[in-house]
DNA sequence: TCCTTAGAGTATACATACAGTATTCTTGTT
DNA sequence: AACAAGAATACTGTATGTATACTCTAAGGA
């Protein structure tokens, strides 16, 4: 199976490849949250054997993106709602701490590669491409915090948002704000303002929070 | 091979074990940060083949206490010094709020459960078993809060601060204010006094960050 | 003497075979 | 007809073989 097709992939970059396609794929929710991952099939549709599908696997379980069963097939982690309140907390913590210390500490690089990011942001036109561009500014915006944990733990509440907004896509669609919004905090970095950095962090997820529980009201869940 | 010796270990726990006793062995130090890991060798050792070995390599380092070089072999995370100040950044800020939230969202199960692990922190005699007592406390207390995200990466950053334990013992040797300081704050999180709690937690990680300065300007690493 | 390079050796990354468990389908009984 | 028990199936966990990539050593050339 692993020869029949495929250009002969190099030695190493297996798993990688396949750690990424599941993930892009949970995040878009094409693989629904508690829906089975089959390793036998994922490999023969990759072309390759079950070893790297079983390592990627485990790499997503550790990233809270799989749920391994034990002696089950692992399952796309669920979408809970008991843990919304715990998300949008720990969200607004870390849009504060890395939006202040990017304030404190970035440099003249770090600005430039945020405004690339903002670039992107703006020329983005589906909700999808919206969510990667906005997780890739916010990112960042966190490096130039120079703290990898909180970039780390950053990333992975900006993946869970992702597979948010694509449950709730109204709460981004038209997202006018949004631009004004990353335009002012990106201001506040530039001329190192902390405390506008941190207030504008807050309202950030303020709008969020506020368009989800509008969202859940108008197409409750049940 | 694994048929061997071992007890026939039930189908599933093998890698729960490599990582267990691989993860022990980081922390303590028995394994040098930097040393590569061997699959073989280890896995000879335990009585079992390379692929459960390999998994729990892979989990180790998603959880970053292992570095996986490409096509070469797993080396133990080094402990670097550019990363003390994000480390000690993150961890005063972690302990922070989750004893903001415990104080804030405790029930008499989670007092419960606090006071049963600073009994055995008290008991704890070894400068390790007091790393593991300590870590066990401040995860109940983080458990308290009711955030899977700060426990979380609380835990971890734990786990480093065990290592920067044993690397420079006398941060903790003689631990006198260590109980009272303990004992000041879960004083605070059953009276529910947050600001208590905060001023506290700030106080723990501002002693270590002494100590530790301390430690260093004694035994400088070069 | 030092740098480059070729070859042997070793260990990882992947493939595949086997074993065990969970699920499902079938069959018999009430 | 509905339920339970057993068999068959399917997929996971583990073991092991194979090929590739890296390291180390040594030899040759500058």
């Amino acid at each position: 199976m692993p020869g029949d097709e495929g250009p002969r992939r190099r030695r190493g970059e297996g798993v990688d490849l396949v750690h990424a396609l599941l993930r892009e794929e949970i995040l878009d929710l094409v693989r629904a949250p508690g829906s089975p991952i089959d390793e036998i099939h994922l490999a023969q549709r990759l072309f390759m054997s079950r070893t790297p599908v079983r390592a990627a696997i485990v790499r997503l379980a550790s990233e809270g993106l799989v749920t391994v069963l034990p002696n089950r097939s692992a399952i796309v982690s669920t979408v809970d709602l008991v843990n919304l309140r715990p998300f949008l907390e720990a969200l607004t913590l870390m849009h504060r701490v890395t939006a202040r210390l990017a304030a404190e500490r970035r440099t003249e690089a770090d600005l430039a590669a945020i405004r690339v990011c903002q670039a992107r942001f703006t020329r983005a036109r589906s909700v999808r491409d919206r969510a990667i561009a906005d997780r890739e500014l916010h990112a960042a915006i966190a490096g130039a915090g120079r703290n990898p944990y909180y970039t780390t733990l950053l990333c992975r509440l900006l993946d869970e948002e992702r597979r948010l907004w694509c449950l709730h896509p109204s709460t981004v669609d038209p997202h006018p704000e949004g631009m004004s919004q990353h335009e002012a905090l990106l201001a506040a970095i530039t001329s190192r303002d902390i405390a506008q950095a941190d207030h504008l962090a807050q309202a950030h997820t303020l709008h969020l929070r506020t368009a989800l529980a509008q969202d859940l009201r108008r197409h409750p869940p049940f």
